[in-house]
DNA sequence: TCAAAGATGTAGCCGAGGCTACAAATTCAT
DNA sequence: ATGAATTTGTAGCCTCGGCTACATCTTTGA
């Protein structure tokens, strides 16, 4: 029959006072995760093996290392890194400075989900995707809840 | 004086016994995601409006027509939706099926966020990125914490 | 009723992030 | 020191999710 498209649509003009999600920043956002993901990553590697190399990075992200080498390329023309070819991969100021923020941010949300009973594993992966969903208002709540069950314990 | 790539390298065969990101389901977990936001949004609109049209999903998802056309184009074929030209949206079976879970967890994160005092409206926005990466033993843990705040008030 | 307004469709562009295949450089081991 | 193994680079292809511009269909109101 095809029921014309406005049936119940009669009395709205418009405006139909649903919340409306926050204007698709989907796009640049998610270049933004990928960017904490490196250099959070990249900052690990050096910590622990004293550089990062395209390669370290692609088993550490389960993809190939035309993907990394393609995304490293992107975090240097945005300052987050510096790389020569063949050479390993450094991360500048800023991007230290990102990896940082990351990484307490991170430690924050698994340090919050095991508070829970969320077993480490799990807390460790979830975290990865939450981490970069949590507000400054939700990360304070996630300290002051951590912080009550320190007292609690005490 | 390009240092050699392999320096701290040496001692290392390889698997250097740093965790592992999950194998990068990214691509598709994505597409996932979307797919949920789609769906749970076309089942509010027919629940507050009778009808779902590509013209308010796009208010409410804050993009252009044209992209919810072609994502609807996608669901259609991954057999969430129906829809023919120039009429309005339906759930399919398993779309109506998804729509709900996707519900039933949206609420569970928004009232655990806010059980923990962030306010509503942050949690309802903050729900929407992070309902997506919340394990079933974190949504469990949610859950937990949720009934241990009931019975305190009660 | 019929013209204007509104909604939908289509073509084509872009960037991000996947991939394979292959070439070239570097590192390693004999 | 040199050949094999590893790593890096490059070309080219894909999908997804953004977009603009423009065509077409539906709904609405005078």
């Amino acid at each position: 029959m095809l029921r014309p498209v406005a049936k119940a649509a009669k009395s709205r003009k418009r405006d139909l006072a649903l919340p409306h999600h926050n204007p698709r920043r989907t796009r640049e956002e998610h270049s933004h995760e990928t960017a904490q993901d490196y250099v959070e990553i990249i900052a690990e590697l050096i910590a622990a093996t004293g550089e990062a190399r395209v390669i370290d990075l692609a088993r550490r992200l389960g993809v190939t290392h035309v993907t990394v080498a393609r995304t490293i390329q992107r975090l240097q023309r945005e300052g987050l890194v510096t790389s020569l070819p063949y050479r390993s991969i450094f991360l500048t100021g800023s991007g230290r400075k990102l990896s940082e923020e990351s990484r307490s941010r991170h430690e924050t949300v698994v340090d919050f989900l095991k508070s829970l009973g969320v077993p480490a594993v799990v807390a460790q992966s979830d975290a990865e995707g939450i981490e970069h969903h949590v507000s400054r208002e939700t990360l304070k709540a996630f300290v002051k809840h951590l912080r009550k069950k320190e007292r609690g314990r005490k």
